[in-house]
DNA sequence: CTCCGTGCCTGTGAGC
DNA sequence: TGCTCACAGGCACGGA
């Protein structure tokens, strides 16, 4: 499940070795991720266009095309972005192959088929998706008070549901989400306005620093996730709430509580994290 | 505004 | 062993 640090690790990588370089050609064996847009237009398009820069935007990777082009991606769920320098045979869940020049490619898989293409021109980009987003996490703009402002505008959301908006911060996913609030311990039903300065402090802090440390270990393979050229990251085994129900908290001993909460599966000690309204 | 359910897909693993 | 079925959670959309 690809959040900010395992697509911020996937674009970096992708900075380094396919900035420059030309699409030669492209590929399509499925279709899903055009969401009912034509695939021969769409390779058409990015055909011959040199890729001049990647970026991320939250969980989106926009590629700048020469000609004024964005091509925008977006994994969801199970979608990976492999690099090859040499011609590889498609597995069964490859659903694009990029051809680029000195005969690298780079294929997109999907076993779910949820992620999504899209190509529009730089001058459309104010009104995509990614630039309505809220502000990264990462960013320097995204200092403490901006953080307690945009909280404050968000009074009876459960701050799981908050973390979760992307509208309101770019790049959290379940995991990274239950992980910051457990190591703020801080009950992920709790509502905004139900939190003091000193929670409101921690969980800033502990979402910075949640997502850097999963950068630095690069990503969390629990399941899906692979970097660039199919490795694991390492995160996974510094997990210490998600998809650790039952088992004991690592503060405490408690056991790890699993509930739905903002629709999704959520792990929590209720011990260190107690809630209260 | 906010919440909730549904749809999009397929692999995994628990239980029978 | 082999089958069924709930579950995994990104985002869009429609309705309460």
């Amino acid at each position: 499940l690809p959040e900010l640090p395992e697509v911020e690790c996937i674009v970096r990588d992708l900075k380094r070795n396919v900035t420059g370089r030309t699409i030669t050609g492209l590929k399509f064996l499925f279709y899903q991720m055009l969401q009912g847009a034509k695939a021969e237009e769409f390779s058409r398009q990015t055909r011959g266009k040199v890729i001049e820069d990647v970026e991320r935007k939250g969980k989106y990777i926009l590629f700048s095309l020469s000609s004024n082009q964005i091509m925008e991606i977006h994994l969801r769920m199970t979608g990976r972005l492999f690099f090859c320098s040499a011609p590889v045979n498609p597995d069964k869940y490859t659903g694009a192959i990029f051809y680029l020049d000195r005969n690298a490619e780079l294929h997109f898989q999907d076993i779910r088929k949820f992620g999504t293409f899209k190509l529009y021109g730089t001058r459309d980009l104010s009104n995509s998706k990614p630039f309505l987003l809220g502000p990264d996490p990462l960013c320097e703009a995204f200092v403490l008070e901006f953080f307690l402002e945009i909280l404050h505008n968000s009074p009876k959301k459960t701050i799981k549901a908050f973390l979760l908006d992307q509208r309101k911060i770019a790049g959290l996913g379940n995991i990274y989400t239950d992980e910051a609030l457990f190591r703020a311990g801080v009950h992920p039903g709790r509502r905004v306005n139900s939190l003091n300065l000193q929670e409101k402090k921690r969980i800033f802090y502990t979402v910075c620093s949640i997502l850097q440390e999963g950068i630095f270990f690069k990503g969390t393979s629990f399941s899906d996730y692979r970097d660039l050229w199919g490795g694991r990251g390492e995160f996974q085994e510094r997990l210490r709430v998600y998809r650790r129900g039952k088992e004991p908290c690592p503060n405490c001993g408690t056991a790890i509580e699993r509930k739905i909460l903002a629709g999704r599966g959520t792990y929590f000690c209720p011990c260190c994290q107690p809630f209260f309204s």
